[in-house]
DNA sequence: TGTACATCAGTGAACGCGCGTTCACTGATGTAC
DNA sequence: TGTACATCAGTGAACGCGCGTTCACTGATGTAC
């Protein structure tokens, strides 16, 4: 792997590393000196693009949340074909970005960065929640308005459950040798949820 | 404070020190080095009680577990007086666990540690989880065998959110500013699935 | 009760290491003339 | 097209720091006689 003096594009470069470390190691094995040599350049450089090592992992966690909410949109799709099926499509994306973006998902979800010290990531991260919550809304109409929850107590239920799920299923964690893959237990867990509701039949 | 030259009780000393620094600044604020000075000892004292770091980490750890079974265990007490009961106290006992003992309850699930490594650890974690699908088990023999899910798998979705909620809605984390406390999140989430289970009657 | 001695918990100094960060520098690039 | 020069991305050496761990030691404790 051959380059000269100037890199081309170090920032990006930096930010890949940085995500291949957390993949690979988890969100303690990223450090700015690792991801520095991953991207075959002093420690000193990254100076040139980020403020130091908490900004370089900020931007990693930014990128995901940019992915995140976009795959959200995308699952949700305007609501079509109904809200029912859109609300579950939304639950699934969870999951998948968790599956397909680890590094992202432990940089947003495990490495300890704090939200209120980077605003910009605060309001990445508040569209991503709200495209959930939109869902639950447009569902939630479907509910007779007397036995109805407020859709962001209902989203935030979804939420936890999804994340328990990646937390606890989708990596050697403690309770980990579960029989089911997450994914099944996802759409089982949201099904009999959605069922308490009222918005899916009794039977299955 | 004053100390002779022996310390009395510098092992249970050192977890306690360990609990504090977790509870205050997280696992990553816990190191041997600062364990041992709030213990007011000398970091190579600790290894006249641990083989190091991660074997005083996992001491806290399996405290947790030890504690966290037996609440589990006495919120669940045996089943009475009804197993919808008692199942829904032993979900109440989770999040009421992380909430009196988050230092223990970071050291279990957030400090990295592998339960591999620690097989009496991956022990007293199994028994904490045997109370749950005990508990689960139980509560489904009011489901007609027809339309009953694997205990295991409904334990899974409780324990799922139970963590969900508590990573999510106890402390200052992503989606964190919901209008809702984690108790009453926890609560209305296990009710509404409890009823997609028909366990519960259909109105509130 | 008093002394000799084994035990062992804790000391203090030292180690190598990797971390994030700084600084004066150098070499590649692109622009002005 | 060719040369002078400004720009600035990346270098290399150095820093102070806190980490986990080691080692020969010392001083308190408790037991044997």
């Amino acid at each position: 792997m051959k380059r000269g003096y100037h890199h081309g594009n170090l920032r990006q470069a930096l930010v890949d590393a940085a995500l291949r470390l957390i993949t690979e190691l988890g969100p303690q094995g990223f450090t700015l000196s690792e991801a520095a040599k991953a991207a075959d350049v002093t420690p000193a450089a990254v100076y040139r693009h980020f403020a130091g090592r908490d900004d370089l992992l900020a931007e990693v966690a930014r990128q995901g949340y940019d992915i995140f909410g976009a795959l959200m949109e995308f699952a949700y799709n305007d609501g079509k074909p109904s809200a029912l099926a859109a609300f579950e499509a939304t639950g699934r994306a969870y999951l998948a970005f968790a599956r397909k973006y680890p590094g992202h998902y432990q940089a947003m979800f495990e490495s300890g960065l704090s939200l209120n010290a980077y605003p910009d990531l605060a309001m990445v991260a508040g569209r991503a929640r709200q495209v959930l919550e939109q869902a639950a809304m447009r569902l939630a109409e479907n509910i007779p308005p007397a036995k109805r929850p407020p859709p962001s107590m209902f989203s935030a239920h979804i939420w936890a459950m999804s994340h328990g799920v990646v937390e606890l299923f989708t990596r050697g964690k403690p309770g980990a040798q579960s029989p089911f893959a997450a994914e099944e237990l996802l759409e089982t867990g949201i099904g009999i949820y959605l069922r308490g509701l009222g918005l899916l039949p009794p039977d299955h």
